[in-house]
DNA sequence: CTCACAAGTAAACGATTGTTTACAAGCGTA
DNA sequence: TACGCTTGTAAACAATCGTTTACTTGTGAG
């Protein structure tokens, strides 16, 4: 129950393009970044606390010291999922700058949904929510939140007399219906929303989204 | 930054209505009665795992083993929160059981913000994302979770040709919705959700249930 | 080939965790 | 008052945590 993977040692997710990275016995970057990824998952899942480095290196098959090595801390190795998770959000929305919103809904069902994308990005909402306790973690935490906030904001519909604080406001709410629905997944038999797909979030949270968007009142 | 209260002995709550129970130097009933309103604060603002037992006990300021005596485990503990707050899950249900759309969203607001109610049950919200990995807390979690959703479908408006699985993953919603802005919240600096009342946040957030319970597609 | 450095491992470190044990003190009862 | 059970305390317990140290192994440069 504690393992994710078998702890084999295997290949770290090397990428065929990396050119003479193939085949390498041994390999910083990759073994690095299969640190990150397995850190990002078990962070998002169990949250900061729960999680032990010596699963998380488990996972990735190495030894428990490389975390150190390589991330300085526990601490550290956190403050790096959650830069990279930044950095993913980021790309997200500089790649679809010009979305509209049933584009964006849509892609709020897949967030709530996706469980693993592989990359170590793929639990977005809810390593978002977890916390160390660290000042500067807490930050970078925040910060990822609030330009995610941001980017639901700039596709409210513009309405005569509400203010840029009334759409902050319920951009936010968007939000947290977002990482509540992730959040409430965790838990096995809250169904149905435990077993939906994007599909099926995306059409109820999309009725959600334009009405909280879109509404005239303060 | 540890602890809440100063660890002052003083008295643990002791109603003065509780007849003989005032003024008593020791009270089992007002410990283990403080113990538990202290651990619920506790685990749903810091979460379990980062939850130390010792910290709890020097809330009330008491010693840690009279943790263990009344609640054999820390495992206990947690599992007689859950069941504490499940318990005041229905007393709700119960004594307000003809409350209107209206009523219902003003309470959700409340619930959102509210921080501390003294008794103990004040952070339902958050101490229901909260998670031990027992199986057994799990179940009482989700039932905890799955009779509000129930709550909230059954003030769902009637809509032809709508079916219950789909008023049921709206309302799933609905708490989603109201646990997320509950988690966002404990982020400092998450402006303006982190800094609103109760009042403010009703207000988008009826729009929102509104929007999702009376929509007649799926 | 050889050698120096980087990558990875094994094992132990001190600190903190939940829990238990042994003991002191309060309180009702006789 | 004196006794016995309950309530609470102090201290140590084993286990596990994150981290560090000493060591082995691989790998590319000369």
């Amino acid at each position: 129950m504690r393992e994710r993977h078998a702890p084999v040692r295997a290949d770290r997710g090397g990428n065929p393009e990396d050119g003479a990275a193939v085949g390498r016995r041994r390999d910083p970057a990759a073994t690095k970044r299969a640190l990150l990824e397995a850190a990002c998952r078990r962070f998002a899942h169990e949250g900061f606390a729960s999680t032990t480095v010596r699963s998380i290196a488990g996972d990735v098959g190495v030894n428990v010291a490389l975390i150190n090595r390589y991330f300085d801390s526990k601490e550290g190795l956190f403050e790096a999922c959650l830069r990279h998770t930044l950095n993913a959000v980021r790309a997200a929305r500089t790649e679809s700058g010009s979305a509209d919103l049933d584009a964006v809904i849509e892609v709020i069902g897949e967030q709530v949904t996706a469980s693993a994308w592989g990359d170590g990005s793929g639990d977005v909402l809810l390593l978002l929510l977890r916390s160390s306790g660290d000042e500067r973690t807490e930050r970078l935490r925040t910060t990822a939140l609030l330009e995610m906030v941001d980017r639901i904001a700039l596709l409210a519909p513009e309405v005569p007399g509400r203010s840029p604080e009334v759409v902050r406001l319920r951009a936010q709410l968007v939000l947290a219906a977002a990482v509540g629905a992730a959040m409430l997944r965790s838990a096995r038999d809250f169904l149905p929303l435990a077993g939906a797909d994007a599909q099926e979030i995306a059409a109820p949270l999309g009725d959600f989204v334009r009405a909280l968007l879109s509404s005239r009142a303060d």
